[in-house]
DNA sequence: GCAATTGATGTAATAACATAACATCTGCAA
DNA sequence: TTGCAGATGTTATGTTATTACATCAATTGC
């Protein structure tokens, strides 16, 4: 998916999810943007919408978040699935693929003639600083 | 996790669970046990929490809702992550886990130094049938 | 220029999912 | 019998997401 111009709303809501420390939930966008004219949840679900279609924000189902993508510019994405590691302490989250995680479960859905959509992989836990 | 006697209100609401064909989300179950004098949402995930825990019963945090275990008196969770494929048309859950995912998977997190809680695995998409 | 179309936006209302707070009940143990 | 712990009942509230409808702006074809 390449990424086309994006609309004003959609650059806003992009901007404060890159600008987060981790992963977002829409109404803490909406409150970031209200000085910004954003008045309705709908503003924000809309520009999320796009930007999950153009690749460049991801959703955390395990957390009803959003987070702007760590690869930015990379296509990788379209190759695998990504897989995320979510601190429950300090939001912190790191993304990445295998592609043999991705062979091995698609080798398995493969086998149940299941036709795989969209995959989640999230890993909650402590990250090294948390941890500590 | 052993699983002790259920109380009234975890034995209705697995009972539930156990007979429908597919995953239900809290207030379905919520509706399905009006007849049974369930009048609030808090008596449902009250249960399920318990359920959860017991480890008879699984979260489908990609679509908000709540199975019965596909291997029941199996202690194989114990052992690794349990992986779904959900098919959206008809919401037939497919349970599996697969130890070299697992080890992919916990290799990576513990190359980062990153402490694993709770891993979320869920492929949808369209099962055999639906995909015909 | 000027309709027609398309995509984006604004707004209000509502639906769907989940928890907080507090009271009560029930079985069991000191 | 009293105290405790766990389960339950009830109301209210908090959080996440969508429906419905109106408006606006850029583009296209005439
Ligand atoms: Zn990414
Ligand atoms: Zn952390
Ligand atoms: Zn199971
Ligand atoms: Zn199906």
């Amino acid at each position: 998916m390449t990424t086309p111009q994006l609309t004003k709303n959609q650059s806003l809501v992009f901007d404060v999810l890159e600008k987060a420390e981790g992963p977002l939930s829409a109404y803490t966008i909406l409150d970031k943007l209200r000085d910004h004219g954003f008045r309705a949840p709908l503003q924000v679900y809309r520009a999320l919408e796009k930007l999950l279609e153009y690749g460049v924000v991801h959703r955390l189902e395990s957390i009803n978040s959003f987070v702007a993508c760590a690869h930015p510019g990379d296509n990788c994405h379209s190759h695998g699935i990504v897989a995320f590691a979510i601190c429950e302490s300090c939001g912190q989250v790191m993304e990445f693929h295998d592609h043999e995680v991705d062979h091995r479960l698609m080798g398995w859905v493969r086998g149940q003639k299941f036709k795989p959509e969209k995959t989640t992989i999230e890993i909650r836990g402590l990250c090294e600083a948390c941890a500590a």
